[in-house]
DNA sequence: CACCATGTTCCTTG
DNA sequence: CCAAGGAACATGGT
């Protein structure tokens, strides 16, 4: 579930079903996603303490906690397949809980198929995070110097979380057909005007995202498993229809109509149209 | 059985 | 030293 749109969706969902809730007791079931913390660590921390609010930064989760007088963060990541929900307390948990909270008639439940996704007090991970893409600290600027010296293909280069924070493999080709640039091109032979129109690919493309998850109801406790560009839990998928490109190798471009390439860069899947998104792919240094 | 998957981190290579 | 590439992590779907 885990680009930008879908982390900021599900912190505003969170935010309100946790706020000023308790935590009761914590368990955990795979120690692997609170490294480098333990079991005990976390629940000593843990239990007692009371929800604030629910943030977010790049794809990360932070639960913003007290613990008497004493504020604390939670950091959250979730990996390739986490879900995070508040369900009833009396309800089982799913298979793969990697951690469950009892918050009274609630309990807040932390799955994770992969187990790659985080539950940690150790906030190590979003110190090197780059600029918020939707933020004022994200400008055309900023964004060109960081272009220029990398001779790396700018679909890679998008995925660099100290460059902008919190755009993944789905939104790197959209954003990219949405601006017209070839994803094999090399980042520092972006033009001025193709950098200014990634720059606001990005955001148009993360900003159209969110709105269009936020209008998809998350009852993540019906079994759903969260993946709004995917479909909702009722099984239809609207949002899947506006990806343009990922994941629709060999289906005609919705533009130009010729068929959606599949490449792989940096052991990644890569979708693009050749027509719409020329451009030069030499890998000079 | 083979290959693919929304991500990050660690190790190796050049 | 740095940038870039690849594997590892772990499980499931097709």
């Amino acid at each position: 579930m885990p680009e930008l749109p879908e982390v900021e969706v599900l912190a505003r969902h969170l935010d309100p079903l946790l706020k000023r809730k308790t935590i009761r007791e914590v368990r955990v079931y795979r120690e692997r996603v609170i490294r480098p913390y333990s079991e005990g660590e976390l629940q000593q921390e843990l239990t007692g303490a009371r929800f604030k609010g629910v943030k977010r930064r790049g794809k990360f989760l932070l639960f913003q906690l007290k613990q008497g007088r004493r504020p604390f963060e939670l950091l959250g990541h979730l990996g390739m397949t986490g879900r995070m929900f508040v369900q009833p307390a009396k309800k089982d948990l799913p298979k793969h809980t990697a951690v469950s909270m009892s918050l009274g008639k609630h309990q807040f439940v932390f799955q994770d198929t992969r187990y790659f996704g985080r539950l940690t007090l150790d906030l190590s991970s979003i110190a090197w995070l780059g600029p918020e893409p939707l933020g004022n600290e994200f400008t055309i600027d900023g964004f060109r110097e960081a272009l220029k010296r990398s001779s790396q293909a700018i679909k890679v280069k998008l995925l660099d979380q100290t460059l902008i924070a919190g755009v993944g493999n789905i939104y790197a080709s959209e954003a990219l057909h949405r601006a017209g640039i070839s994803p094999q091109k090399a980042s520092k032979r972006l033009s001025g005007r193709e950098t200014e129109r990634l720059y606001h690919a990005v955001r148009d493309t993360l900003s159209n995202a969110i709105d269009t998850g936020s209008t998809i109801p998350l009852d993540f406790d019906g079994g759903s498993d969260g993946l709004f560009y995917f479909g909702s839990s009722d099984g239809s998928e609207y949002q899947h229809e506006e990806l343009l490109v990922y994941d629709r190798a060999g289906e005609p471009c919705g533009a130009c109509g010729e068929p959606i390439r599949r490449i792989v860069q940096a052991a990644r899947s890569t979708f693009y149209c050749r027509v719409c998104q020329r451009g030069n792919s030499a890998p000079a240094n």
